[in-house]
DNA sequence: GCTGTAGTACTACAACTGTAGTTGAATAAT
DNA sequence: ATTATTCAACTACAGTTGTAGTACTACAGC
């Protein structure tokens, strides 16, 4: 089990209007997209199909429109996509993420110094 | 520019056999596969044709052998994976993929302590 | 020189993805 | 009631990926 939902940009980006809107038809999906890509309606329609064959949405029927509403949850969806790169890239050790984070990819110092933040602030499990 | 590297799971296996081992044949690929994928000889060849198609390897013919080998760096395509990842999941902001490991990934202990010791090492950019 | 052997190249094919047109049915407008 | 509009369903098609068989070619051994 443990499906690791894997999806690709454009089927993120789906689910990312969904998550933000709660519910959407295709044609507001569309809408939402228009200014990343311009996709036809139908496009966004065959899109929401196939995440709904995959049990990644679902729609109730209001008159004969469909309305999408994801169902996952979107930290669910974060912790599989982040949790395959630990396995695939780092080979299953998340500090090496972290160490790859602050050593190799390109921050800006304020991204440093939040993360630095982030980390010393207290609360993330530290048992004394 | 900034062809932003693009792989799929089975591709990266390939990749990282030829990272570790430097140089390798496609049956030395194969085989260094071999326990967490039998793959045909003819199917590793093939994958690695199609990613010196796409850059990602070259190889040296040594009678009719071919040898090959990684044309990018494993740093240059952890960037590119983590970046995309930043980018398309967490909007940009790496500062949130910190904070998504350490409230929604299951982290052990130690993966936590770690994680602050990095941190809390010096040399990563602190300026005063 | 002929023949096995080994190793690439070429070909194939099914699944999935990105993309969208066409069709059919129901509803709104007149 | 007739027509125009709006949607979802169905169909299509090219590109990528996973997977591998077959064909061709060069080298080693006899």
């Amino acid at each position: 089990m443990s499906t690791e939902t894997r999806l690709s940009e454009l089927q993120l980006d789906v689910m990312q209007v969904l998550w933000r809107l709660g519910k959407a038809t295709s044609g507001e999906v569309c809408e939402a997209l228009a200014d990343q890509r311009g996709l036809a309606v139908t496009t966004v329609a065959t899109l929401l199909k196939r995440l709904e064959d995959r049990g990644l949405v679902s729609h109730t029927e209001v008159g004969r429109k469909f309305i999408y509403q994801a169902s996952v949850e979107e930290k669910a969806v974060q912790r599989d996509l982040v949790g395959g790169l630990i396995r695939k890239v780092f080979l299953g050790d998340p500090a090496a993420l972290v160490n790859h984070l602050l050593g190799d990819q390109p921050l800006s110092q304020s991204d440093r110094k939040r993360i630095k933040a982030l980390i010393e602030k207290p609360g993330d499990g530290e048992t004394p």
